[in-house]
DNA sequence: CTTGAACCTATAGCTACTAGAGCACTTAGG
DNA sequence: CCTAAGTGCTCTAGTAGCTATAGGTTCAAG
């Protein structure tokens, strides 16, 4: 039996985020000691590093519930859980394309730059007015 | 003039949007008609086509406030409106790097999937088990 | 004059946590 | 046995950057 203290450890997820995790009913509440502290089994601990996995890998936590869910149902096939990684890898590619264009966009505006005045400055011209930009970066989604 | 609606068309920026930027102090209180409705000048719309521009290359409100002070001394050295770019640039960089090692841990994931049961479904494995793991891409920040 | 679109304020919600206040419990040393 | 440090507890509020909703007012066209 651990403590929440040391499955945040063994897991490497912070405590609040492991009580965070309960509140919105990703874990499940363990069994309390008599004091009234939280007592985690195994289980509790490998469902939490398959969590913490998952939301390395940049899932959201809604997707990691259903892949937690079809995890529990393992004579299924498992077509289910490939959508929802593929959906995740679609996700990544999309970020990286427009990040990608971002980039290209600010070395772009920062070559231009003569440092001199502020006046006369390309990062701040460029910025004012989008018709000097390259590409159309304006997409939503993803800022950043 | 222009109401509120004409200036987020114009800019490109949702109604709500533009009345959050005034709350937080992104944008000046403008004039108010009669009937109580913002009245905005040319000057404002080049302020918020600014800031939206910013936006989208995904700058955080906070380096956006620092750019649009540093704008209103134009006669400064731009040092440290680059010293800002340059920052963005460096983040947009990170982000690109940490989601490309996560579209290949994906692509890893999915390619050795041979889409049986969830039983012995890869992905469901790998994401119980880090040491499956092709990379290390545990870093935190910039989940997805 | 009436209707409907566009405007107003205020509040709550979104993701995924993180931080803080103010307590209770637990454990190792004296 | 006692005490102090460390860990645990609950609850509330805060982060970024909006978005949505409710319930009301104003404006422009017909």
């Amino acid at each position: 039996m651990l403590t929440i203290g040391k499955l945040g450890e063994a897991a490497g997820v912070k405590v609040p985020t492991i009580r965070y995790y309960e509140q919105i009913g990703m874990l499940p509440p363990p069994e309390r000691s008599q004091g009234n502290q939280r007592l985690y089994t195994g289980k509790a601990l490998d469902r939490l590093t398959f969590i913490r996995h998952a939301r390395d890998l940049g899932f959201p936590l809604e997707a990691i519930r259903e892949l937690l869910g079809l995890s529990d149902t393992p004579n299924q096939p498992c077509a289910a859980v490939d959508q929802i990684a593929r959906r995740q890898l679609a996700a990544v590619k999309a970020r990286i394309a427009r990040l990608t264009a971002l980039e290209a966009e600010l070395e772009r505006m920062l070559e231009q730059c003569g440092c001199g005045n502020i006046a006369d400055c390309r990062v701040i011209e460029v910025l004012g007015n989008h018709e000097l930009c390259a590409h159309d970066h304006a997409a939503s989604e993803d800022k950043a």
